[in-house]
DNA sequence: CTTGGAGTTATCATTTATGATAACTTGGTT
DNA sequence: AACCAAGTTATCATAAATGATAACTCCAAG
């Protein structure tokens, strides 16, 4: 009980330093996809701007959800519709968390 | 050309078919994840209710999450936190989709 | 038959993602 | 230096997901 609360302090202490903050975010799926992303359209050769092009949109809306330091949480949808816009489908998992 | 027209038009008239719309929905990254997360839950022992209140939101809310027939598509966050609710986390990976 | 748990469906208010547009940086090229 | 392509950031309007509540079905237990 009081080790919880030790922990949750220590775990809010941590993400106060920002490179602990920065890890942290590494491993987000958020960030993740973002990372995914990204490098799905370099490898097919593709601008944010002809990608937009294809989505029906326009660049800086890429832009804004390829963007690292981005807070909007997308929706399935939109992620699907870019992967498609490559070529790519979705798959998504559940990895059980590991006991810390 | 006179063959891409074509095979639009064919894919068109097999998806006003109910049981081709069906199997095609199947296939929807939309459709696969929702039933992952009914089976996470169940696996889980929990009843809708319960995860609810872990998420802080109500039955009918994880009722429309799940929902087989449902037309809305989640934000990446609310399936991350479902899974979260219940110890797992996400990965998200792109799969080439096959030539027709 | 009726009661309670589990899930569904409908509706409305609120929050949030997305679309659209414009101005701004940055790096490379000439 | 001026230019252009690529990406970023800010802002606003619109669309859509989520929160909240209530009423409903269904089914098994009593």
């Amino acid at each position: 009980m009081m080790a919880r609360a030790r922990l949750k302090s220590f775990k809010a202490k941590a993400l106060a330093r920002p490179d602990v903050a920065e890890e942290y975010q590494r491993l987000s799926p958020a960030y993740q996809l973002r990372r995914k992303l990204v490098a799905l359209r370099q490898e097919a050769g593709l601008t944010q701007e002809q990608l937009a092009k294809r989505l029906n949109t326009s660049k800086s809306n890429i832009s804004r959800l390829e963007s690292v330091n981005s807070t909007i949480s997308p929706k399935l949808s939109t992620i699907e519709d870019y992967a498609a816009a490559m070529g790519y489908t979705l798959e998504i998992d559940f990895i059980p968390k590991q006991a810390p």
